[in-house]
DNA sequence: GCAATAATGACACCTTGGTTGTCATGAATG
DNA sequence: CATTCATGACAACCAAGGTGTCATTATTGC
């Protein structure tokens, strides 16, 4: 049928990304659909659950660093910082850097929701896993790296 | 920056499937944006583009084919399709398999917007390809399709 | 030390991708 | 022929995420 008709076996790699991004879109949202299908457990939107997931692998860190990291908007990841304190899944600390804005650091209870949440994506993820090897998944995580330090010039707020 | 100092690369290629999610958000936010920026030349919606896109490699199909082809409500493929029908992008023509359903077509007008959106995201990517082979893309592919694969099973509607 | 500038927090509002629910209707199938 | 199923249309709704604005407070430059 109409298949591509430019070979993409010999193709350009730009048709090849074409068909990265074509993935992507899918594949975000369903595994959104999958994580808050299966999170609520923890009651976790999905933006918590990404401030959260932040804080748990770099540490304590101000707000507006949190958005420059992920390309939010500054009072997004606020508004999410916000609502992980009012259940006390973070607490903010005394910045001895800058004075004003203070550190977000993840309480016990924080720490205890997100580790279980994400150790519940990574049950599902190791039957994903499947016959997938180690080299496939680095090579995959390295063009995805690669494609988002690309687009990281955009600029938000 | 952010090294991944604290992050041990060994393990479970569970944990690297994780960071491959990690990196499917913000990778998506940022083409989103990228995306739109670039592409309000043709005032293609998010929505739009992808079901033009559908049509353009699938050739044409009814709506709730493309509402699960890609996992996406039947309703709301049918809004961007009537979105597009209203631009003059598609048109139904009669469908000879299924009476009631008609199929949805490109027009020439919608042809050319969306392949023009394709053509241009191309050239960014050509760009942001930069020292990526070939298999690596291809090696990236492959491991993402796994992934949708193995996350297809959501129903809707 | 003081003025100018930039960064932060707070809050309100908006857009939009996407779902769900419902209904009427017309087709497919028993 | 009766029933069931699929489609289209439309409305209500939700959540992710952005934008605009303002007051406050640091930080910087002089």
């Amino acid at each position: 049928m109409s298949e591509t008709d430019h070979d993409p076996a010999s193709g350009e790699p730009a048709d090849r990304l074409t068909e990265v991004f074509d993935l992507v879109g899918p594949l975000y949202r369903r595994a959104q659909r999958k994580v808050e299908q299966d999170a609520p457990i923890e009651g976790l939107s999905v933006g918590v659950r990404a401030v959260l997931n932040m804080l748990r692998e770099h540490g304590s860190m101000t707000v507006p660093q949190m958005g420059r990291a992920q390309a939010l908007s500054r009072q997004f990841v606020q508004r999410m910082i916000n609502d992980a304190a009012a259940r006390h899944l973070v607490e903010s600390v005394p910045n001895p850097m800058h004075k004003r804005s203070s550190l977000i650091r993840l309480t016990e209870e924080g720490r205890a929701a997100i580790t279980a949440v994400v150790d519940r994506e990574r049950t599902v993820l190791r039957q994903a896993g499947g016959d997938l090897t180690d080299t496939e998944i680095a090579t995959c995580i390295r063009v995805l790296s690669h494609l988002l330090r690309f687009l990281d010039d955009v600029d938000v707020d």
